[in-house]
RNA sequence: GUGCCUAUAGCUCAGCAGGUAGAGCGCUGGAUUGUGGUUCCAGAUGUCGUGGGUUCAAAUCCCACUAGGCACCCCA
């Protein structure tokens, strides 16, 4: 019989990458509370129907993507393969609406995705996001990017770059799609295998294309922002003065396509070279002033979110940055049982004292000695009758190996030191 | 979902013109019964990813499956 192990896709996320974790949803948590964020908490599974409309059955999360089973009382239930649609969900079913204010909410947690496995895309990866719900203004995307660049620069990533890009409204973007797929049909003979099938299903893909030979074509179609509307336009442009105001560095991308069907008008993403291979996006973002409507809302819901790919950016951080390494501050180490019964105490004293301690079992010094330098701690503190019985310890800095006496009160700081 | 590459000790890997496994690091014990790191000695590493086939004989050749990596698709 073999051993049972985590299925494909899924891992473990182990000392000392955990400790990055921590690191990276502690400045994240920070970063949402300067900003006046809340939490949120969604299910992990939501009916099907939640994603098959807010999401769009179209898109490959819906149409082969995602984790669905049929519930006991035969209903169909779903993985949540995102957070937006779960979220907008909660503000309609609480009447959010009707609380003062923007509605400014982040979550953290696992999201699933029935992709095959590739570095930097799990079947179960996880998303730090936030949405600002209840106002279309332009200054909240401004105020939500900044935010998230705020992030990034806090978690000590460095080199990445911002794409910005506006994909018109349900007014704007069908005349596009239409003046597009005019254009493509007497071009796309030309292109690549791909671009000739996505001319057919999916037209703005082909604005993706990454095939050297396709570029020239592709440059010489109609741009989006030729087809904007009066409002997307005078949206975009504000967007851009705000990213601007705060000397956000980034790069307008007309060609950039966007997954999820719900975006309209501004969207965004991230990337960095590095670490993550051609899974280069750590985060995407976008607004969606129309996602509440189509779930079936009565009120409107105007909106702006993002979400980080947070093993994306743990990636990004372990190779950037140094990883803080988990130390140990003091080693008790006692010779004997009943110095093992005192050490108890004094290890209780010195972990409320705030101080990280390990304490050893009763044994042999040397073996004690051993253990303490392979774990990396700071300090050791011998304790034997001798100590117990003289009401003064032996501390030894294990850099040095200079020791010193110290009596019980003076303990805690002695190991600060 | 498609194509290509890969899978040997806890880790990194060697072994592959077929003859039932090795190195370094790490781990355990000892040299040292109250003192670690360096050194020396000893030891255990393992259904060679799983299952099947060819063969007197398979880690080695063939097939399938599983998992990982890369590219595509797509996305975080």
């Amino acid at each position: 019989m073999n051993p049972i192990r985590a299925i494909r896709g899924t891992r473990d996320i182990l000392p000392p990458s955990s400790t990055v974790w921590n690191q990276v949803e502690t400045v994240a948590r920070e970063v949402f509370r300067r900003y006046n964020y809340q939490e949120i908490r969604t299910p992990v599974f939501e009916e099907t129907g939640l994603f098959a409309r807010g999401v769009g059955a179209e898109t490959d999360i819906v149409s082969k993507e995602m984790y669905t089973f049929e519930d006991r009382d035969g209903g169909s239930l779903t993985l949540r393969p995102e957070n937006t649609a779960s979220v907008i969900r909660a503000y309609i079913e609480h009447r959010l609406d009707q609380q003062p204010g923007l509605q400014k909410l982040y979550y953290m947690g696992p999201m699933f995705r029935r992709e095959r496995p590739q570095k930097g895309r799990y079947r179960q990866f996880y998303q730090i996001g936030a949405e600002a719900i209840g106002a279309g203004s332009p200054a909240v995307d401004a105020e939500v990017i900044e935010m998230v660049c705020e992030i990034l620069t806090r978690c000590g990533v460095e080199g990445w770059k911002l794409f910005v890009n506006s994909v018109g409204c349900p007014e704007c973007r069908p005349v596009y799609v239409a003046a597009l797929r005019e254009r493509l049909a007497g071009v796309a003979a030309g292109m690549c295998r791909d671009c000739q099938r996505r001319a057919e299903t999916n037209p703005l893909r082909v604005l993706d294309c990454k095939v050297p030979e396709d570029q020239p074509v592709i440059d010489a179609l109609p741009s989006i922002h030729d087809h904007l509307c009066q409002t997307c336009r005078g949206h975009f442009d504000s967007v851009k003065t705000y990213l601007a105001d705060r000397s956000l560095a980034f790069e307008v991308r007309p060609r950039m396509v966007r997954g999820l069907d719900y975006y309209m008008r501004t969207t965004f993403e991230i990337v960095h070279e590095g670490a993550l291979g051609s899974q280069n996006s750590v985060l995407g973002g976008g607004r969606y002033d129309g996602l509440a409507e189509s779930l079936g809302s009565r009120v409107a819901a105007p909106g702006i979110g993002f979400s980080i790919g947070e093993d994306r950016l743990v990636m990004t951080v372990e190779e950037t940055t140094a990883a803080a390494r988990h130390t140990i501050d003091v080693y008790v180490a006692p010779m004997g049982e009943a110095a093992f019964r005192h050490c108890a105490l004094v290890a209780r004293d010195l972990r409320n004292a705030g101080l990280v301690v390990e304490l050893a079992p009763a044994g042999k010094l040397k073996k004690a000695m051993e253990t303490a330098n392979k774990l990396g701690a700071r300090k050791t503190l011998l304790v034997g009758d001798n100590e117990i019985t003289a009401g003064a310890y032996t501390l030894k800095d294990m850099a040095s190996g200079e020791q010193t006496t110290v009596d019980r009160t003076g303990l805690a700081e002695a190991v600060r030191n």
